[in-house]
DNA sequence: TGGGCTGTTGCAAG
DNA sequence: ACTTGCAACAGCCC
């Protein structure tokens, strides 16, 4: 599920409802998704805490709470946050953790399990090195076509790769990946030292346009997401190649291909991407 | 039926 | 040091 755009969905929805809501009861059906506390320490942190504000950077979504911790939760390939108003109704499919509320409750749903729930400090560094060491921000302003330049010029890896890299920029992931390398017209196999300066900008732009449509359109529901209502994205009809291998380019009528870059399944048109 | 695929990333091995 | 490949897991599709 979750790249940017998802996570940036569910994050706007649940700031909208949890801020000033007090947890009344944590229920843990699979503890090991916690991972750097015990279930009991995790439920104790937690209960009686206020929600204060959801924040994100990249795919990492940030629940600030009133006390010295909060919660951090990364929702990996098939994770789910849904707010519900009313408590009495039954969990979403596949609720791992529940956080019941004084208004309504909060599950975390996953599928796969593979998601991963932190406390961290509620200010400063959150001793996860993986989002301590995280990029600038794929919509923030931090991420500029200079920035990206530079970095694209210190590998031969290809540029498929490099904007996967989470260290590079925040919150890329295999559909925008595709999407974004499809805008700019480049070949995701591409030697990342051999874009060049006009077109590592129009990639920067092209990685935040369809970042910003897809949240526009809430999100790309391909197969597993849902928003923090838990109701499905909008965004695959504006998908030009994820999911369309087979299919005519919308631009050439040529076939998209599919192939393996980094190890993961790549849509691009061969003619319109160099 | 069973094998291969899936939106992420930590870790081991090359 | 850098890069690749697999494992973690469960479900879906052919």
């Amino acid at each position: 599920m979750p790249e940017l755009p998802e996570v940036e969905t569910v994050r706007r929805y649940l700031d909208t409802k949890l801020p000033g809501d007090r947890i009344t009861a944590v229920t843990v059906d699979l503890p090991r998704l916690i991972k750097n506390r015990t279930e009991d320490a995790f439920r104790r942190t937690l209960t009686d805490r206020v929600f204060r504000a959801a924040d994100r950077k990249g795919k990492y979504l940030i629940l600030r709470l009133d006390g010295p911790e909060s919660l951090m939760v990364h929702l990996r390939m098939t994770g789910r946050l849904v707010f519900q108003e009313d408590e009495s109704l039954p969990d979403p499919p596949y609720t791992r953790i529940r956080f019941s509320l004084e208004r309504g409750k909060l599950t975390y749903g996953d599928v796969r399990t593979l998601g991963d729930l932190w406390i961290i400090p509620s200010e400063g560094k959150t001793g996860i090195s993986r989002y301590d060491t995280l990029g600038p921000d794929a919509i923030g302003d931090a991420f500029t076509p200079d920035y990206l330049y530079r970095k694209l010029k210190g590998t031969s890896r290809a540029v498929k790769a490099v904007i996967l890299d989470q260290t590079v920029v925040a919150g890329v992931g295999n559909i925008y990946a595709d999407e974004a390398l499809f805008l700019a017209g480049i070949r995701p196999s591409r030697h990342a030292d051999r874009v060049t300066k006009a077109e590592s900008a129009k990639l920067c732009e092209a990685i935040r346009s369809v970042m910003l449509g897809s949240i526009e359109a809430g999100g790309t529901t391909f197969r597993d997401f849902l928003d923090g209502a838990g109701h499905e994205g909008g965004n695959v009809e504006n998908l030009r190649v994820y999911g369309r291998d087979g299919e005519p380019c919308t631009v050439c009528g040529t076939e998209i291909q599919l192939t393996k870059i980094a190890g993961r399944g790549t849509r691009y048109c061969p003619k319109c991407q160099k």
